[in-house]
DNA sequence: GTTAGCACTCACTTAAATAGAGTGCTAATA
DNA sequence: TATTAGCACTCTATTTAAGTGAGTGCTAAC
């Protein structure tokens, strides 16, 4: 017996995914005898489907009943489909999914779009949902410092794309408004342009040098930049539809069930699935099958993610949780659309 | 019959109540007879029982089965247990319950804080939570206007509290550096001072007047200023434990379940709950149980705030999800302790 | 007013019977 | 040699029936 799959085991094993998506039961040797174009009886799908068990690329739950994908067989489904659709997208055959067209409507606020955007995936797919706020690199546009009341300082900090943090800084001594007003210009003279990471010793002992007296005050703004560079939870993470776990009962024992929307809920461990894997494909299309999560919760799950762009390589990513018995080919469809849609509201907000 | 409840049916009604909210199970009179210490044969409970029953305060599934408390079983159950809890307090015998002191870890950010306490409460008590901000009256501290770019306005609001509030403007002429200067000084004289609420049509004339050409940016910082207004968003909600609902076979019936946890998951419809509702108690404390609740999705749950203060009638809200035979007892003890500690968490970080 | 006793109801459990889908193997066929 | 028909066998899921037990309502006695 080959190793490789020849053509018609292929044809067999998509029939017996393809089928096994749809209906979530196992599936038997006589439906693929009719499911399938190749006109082979029940006994021939019977000996094939023995050889891809042998393979490891289908089980059987228990004896007499149908076969199931493994992961593996999953894997090469995946990895077929999405072969077929590279060669789709060459072509440039986009066609239009009927996405509802709520994304667009006019959003301010990029939480909300964020939160809409899972929301309206989840109830298209009927998975669960998670899209992550874009990761800005954090360069420093300008500071402002100014006094609020008598020993507290204002401290702003706008970094590109016109993110801003602040906070206000308690002084042990007054400072005059002529202070304030020199300081401004000494950070904003040595630090605008510079990236968070940019400012090493060198610059710090150039500022605390200038700031003569003021060295208290520089060592709380640099204290404040710090805590820019330190803020991961600049990255949100929205969820939505995490009740869709339910519907799919292989997911849906109890405990699995909730240890995943606790997950979900949680947030935190999401990190890892959204975070930049710099997607090996140039789609920017990530599966997970199973195992291959990063994450154990969701061994029995799959995952699939996609990472949005917003021109100057500062990126978000997209996550569909479900089933290994999703359904990858819309899912795909899916997350395309939804990119395409977050890349032209992120360019019209600009 | 009598309408009011005598002493012995209230203490029948009690023990039901409280047999039912351990066992989950309708609880007949053979249990009741055995549970007090009335030394009452079983007959005579189903009589009472029969009574009860007719009365309102508790219902049979069905033919043959125990009773459960109804919704007004519950109440009447609830009220009194709130009245000795009172009485409790007043004698200000604070039992220390034994919450785990997770809470009070040094938590810099408040929502880390708040999430965490979600957390904390869900687990404690196994039941759904949910945490709100606290919500700030908004009285304009600072106005800081500064230049990012050629025609880009920083716009800085501070708030009591010192929150802060900012927005980039872009204009449509460029301003000199004296001319913002001059407009801080014109919105500082000006609205320092004032809660959002309290500036009026003659406050905007006034500064329209006097910032002459400059309009355009007056017209801009009064519409962030009114953003801050209308920002009910400012409100969070932070929930935990959904997943706890499932632990309840009484709401984890297949769409319940996942209608609750959806609620919960979406957040919006939980502000009504989290709303002031100046609980009638000082004790801030507000049972809901089953239809009374705001929430529909929630008619056959039970909801227990409760709020929290900041000095100022600063306040938020605290709250737990349960199934309507919810442990009142246990969550009232723990609303309490958690409501201490934030409060003196809030204290300290001040 | 309270209680003992008894017939009755109804959900739940258990066990057995049945149906049905699917396999593996063998022998026949093209 | 590859394919197919046929059949015995396996195992799950569904149905059915019987049995169990908790609990009630009512009546008559205390």
């Amino acid at each position: 017996m080959e190793q490789e799959l020849d053509e018609r085991k292929l044809k067999i094993l998509k029939a017996i995914v393809r089928n096994y998506l749809e209906t979530g039961e196992p599936v038997g040797s006589r439906t693929i005898s009719k499911y399938t174009d190749l006109n082979l009886s029940s006994a021939t799908i019977r000996n094939e489907m023995s050889d891809l068990e042998e393979m490891g690329y289908i089980i059987q739950p228990h004896t007499s009943a149908g076969r199931i994908p493994s992961d593996k067989g999953y894997r090469t489904y995946v990895d077929d489909m999405m072969k077929e659709k590279m060669e789709e997208m060459s072509k440039q055959q986009k066609e239009i999914s009927d996405i509802k067209d709520t994304l667009l409507e006019k959003v301010e606020k990029v939480e909300e779009l964020l939160q809409n955007t899972a929301k309206m995936l989840a109830s298209n797919t009927n998975y669960a949902t998670m899209v992550s706020s874009p990761r800005f690199d954090k360069r420093i546009k300008f500071i402002q410092l100014s006094i609020v009341d008598e020993n507290k300082l204002l401290c702003v900090v706008v970094l590109d794309g016109n993110r801003i943090k602040n906070k206000i800084v308690n002084l042990t001594k007054e400072l005059s408004d002529e202070d304030v007003f020199k300081m401004n210009m000494l950070f904003n003279s040595t630090l605008n342009g510079l990236t968070v990471e940019e400012i090493n010793l060198m610059t710090i002992r150039q500022i605390t040098g200038q700031a003569g007296e003021q060295a208290e005050v520089v060592g709380k703004v640099l204290e404040l930049i710090a805590e820019v560079a330190g803020d991961n939870e600049d990255m949100k993470i929205y969820t939505s539809g995490a009740t869709n776990i339910l519907k799919y009962p292989e997911l849906s024992d109890n405990n699995h069930a909730s240890d995943l929307i606790n997950v979900l809920e949680e947030k935190k461990q999401l990190t890892s699935l959204l975070t930049d894997k710099e997607g090996e494909e140039n789609t920017g299309i990530q599966v997970y099958i199973g195992n291959e999560t990063p994450v154990q919760t969701m061994k029995d799950c799959s995952v699939v993610t996609m990472t949005y762009e917003l021109g100057e390589g500062v990126q978000g990513t997209i996550g569909i949780i479900g089933p290994k018995r999703m359904d990858y080919e819309k899912v795909v469809e899916n997350l395309k659309t939804v990119k395409d849609k977050l890349d032209t509201a992120f360019k019209q907000g600009d």
